[in-house]
DNA sequence: CATGAATGAGAGTTCATTCAT
DNA sequence: AATGAATGAACTCTCATTCAT
């Protein structure tokens, strides 16, 4: 295993396409998709303007490997949290912090994705084609659906509210979302983790 | 002589710059800013592609005139609710109905605006001159502070936890957003503002 | 006469045409005929569009009909000093003097149009019509004319040697424009044309 | 190997630039800066519109490009002519022939350009940016600053009238352009160039 | 006559994508 | 597989001209 990374071919096949990859996530995040170029990407490649078009069919497929690629670990860990054996109020928190993680690092590509997904009726009212809009939308299904899984966990073991999981999940999402994109997360995640799992728990009104 | 204006006076009186206006707030919304092209509005508007440069210096400055137009009844109405006297949490639920209803009719617009005014630090980093994106801040730092006011005259009346009241703020504003956008929001708006302000004020947790 | 020039109508008719062109004079010498636009002038002639297109049929009529007028009193002085009994080397100088004097206040508009006559060639190479371009073709023939009329007279009377009249004459209105275009001329307009005058005719070799 | 690429290879080699900037040339030159139209040169150039902005930055500096790679071997023969050791009066008329032959070859782009550095003051008076006009103003500062040294040279030698160097060298300049444009050069450049030089030498007057 | 809102042809420029090397 | 020169459709914006009032 070890003498096929040494040998300079496979090394360098993988990183052409992963040099893309990384040069696209930050072109990305930081224009937005249609600001995005791809002579911008290739600069921060340091690779040329074909090799993106061999290994991605084009831009929009370029985005959306980048989402997938970055999504898995995170998904990955929600996925394990969703199962483990835990009170659910502890999970939430715990469930608040992996989001916090995932978007402190990915935040700007995730908003520039959501941007796209809008105009979802109209055929070419957004960069994506009908198919894979919907691949994005699974993404929301998946990740929110897994918070709604906690949320009914608790409501099981009627440590919860029985309340709409769904919408609670977005809502909760959301807040952590606009916790991120307005710079009040710092340094501190574990504790901002905390707070924001602390309020929407038990709200802001006094008791 | 004034029936004749109301029939087609008044009609064609505030037609052009009206028509554009109009038809620029479907488009934006539909298309994003960088999608939607000065030909796709000017076909809906009916109206010849000069014409809209007669009315708005340009496409960006024809975007901020709609998000104006559009944001001062609701932003009068909010700062009128913000001076009444009543409970405070009683002007919480009322604010997230207003917030509501705006966002209902103009949430694909403001999600537009949203998504243009990030990358405040690069020049190019959205299509918006960086003199404009302030104006846009404004409006956040306008609508999100009279939230916050609000929950500040709770503090004091010791109806509102002694929470930092900005983050606050913006962590039910990105609730109500996320709701319209999930479209959870059907014709009950005053049912989903009332849910919305509970689940913010007393939190999902078993008491 | 003098009630007719107080009646308002006839006045302002003057006055708009003439307005119209005083400020059509401004644009173009400023601007050159493609960059000065019917907008700037009507902005500066303080006057409504339309209005300009009932006294001219286009811009390029406009600034012929300008042409014409500002030349026609420098022509009849110029055919005046042609016919007038005097030595020719007196008479280089005066013409010279006139051509400063007119140079001084018209050069700018002289450029744009000596600039726009070029390309004669083709059909649409130029902003004329291959009609117009004569006319203004005959302007050159008329008052270079003069000149060389000027210089044959003094070939005649044998103070002048025997040169291309017509190749002299260009020549030496080519120095009047250098002149007048590089600033060399100040307020001394008179001892500019005869230090003009005196290199045409005794060169700068010394003798 | 060689006669390959003598056969295609040095045909496309140079090809794409030098094709567009051979285009502009003519396109310039025929119809001056603002006529025209990038459209024009591409199908004279026979490519595709996106291959000029691979070439040049823009409309503007295309034409740069254009001017200097135009001017350089011109001003090479003429600075050399001017560090050569010879008799000023005969160095006058070399000069002058080199720049019959010059604007014999580019007279109708020069007078393209100098009308375009018209209109200093003025911020948007003409289509060059207030930075690249004084790039042009630089030519004229070489080429007739070379032929006012000559003249300069001159009356160190006591072969020219002690005058102002600057101001002749400028009417030399006029008078050659306007020999050239008025089309007076034909074939015999070396027999015109003595007449001209001739001519501002010596002056026109009997002696 | 005087007006100016309306117009659309046409300008310069960008950029995702292709393909010969 | 890697490249980047070549491409042209699509974009925003300008401005001379018209015409209903």
């Amino acid at each position: 295993m070890n003498y096929i990374r040494e040998s300079t071919g496979s090394e360098d096949l993988r990183t052409k396409r992963q040099h893309i990859l990384d040069a696209a996530y930050v072109v990305f995040s930081r224009k937005g998709y249609h600001r995005a170029t791809v002579d911008e990407i290739i600069a921060l490649a340091d690779t040329g303007k074909g090799t993106v078009y061999n290994y991605f069919v084009n831009k929009e497929q370029l985005f959306y490997t980048l989402i997938m690629e970055k999504s898995a670990p995170f998904e990955a860990a929600l996925m394990q949290l969703v199962a483990a054996k835990e009170p659910a109020l502890e999970k939430v928190e715990k469930a608040v912090k992996l989001f916090l993680h995932f978007f402190m690092e990915n935040g700007d590509l995730w908003r520039v994705m959501m941007h796209e997904i809008r105009g979802l009726s109209c055929e070419k009212a957004s960069g994506l084609k009908e198919g894979q809009k919907e691949k994005y939308q699974d993404w929301f299904n998946r990740t929110i659906g897994a918070l709604a899984q906690i949320l009914q966990d608790g409501i099981a073991q009627e440590t919860i509210r029985d309340c709409d999981v769904t919408k609670s999940a977005y809502g909760l999402f959301s807040v952590i979302l606009m916790m991120v994109f307005q710079k009040f997360v710092g340094d501190d995640i574990s504790g901002m983790a905390h707070m924001t799992a602390d309020i929407f728990l038990y709200g802001i009104a006094k008791k």
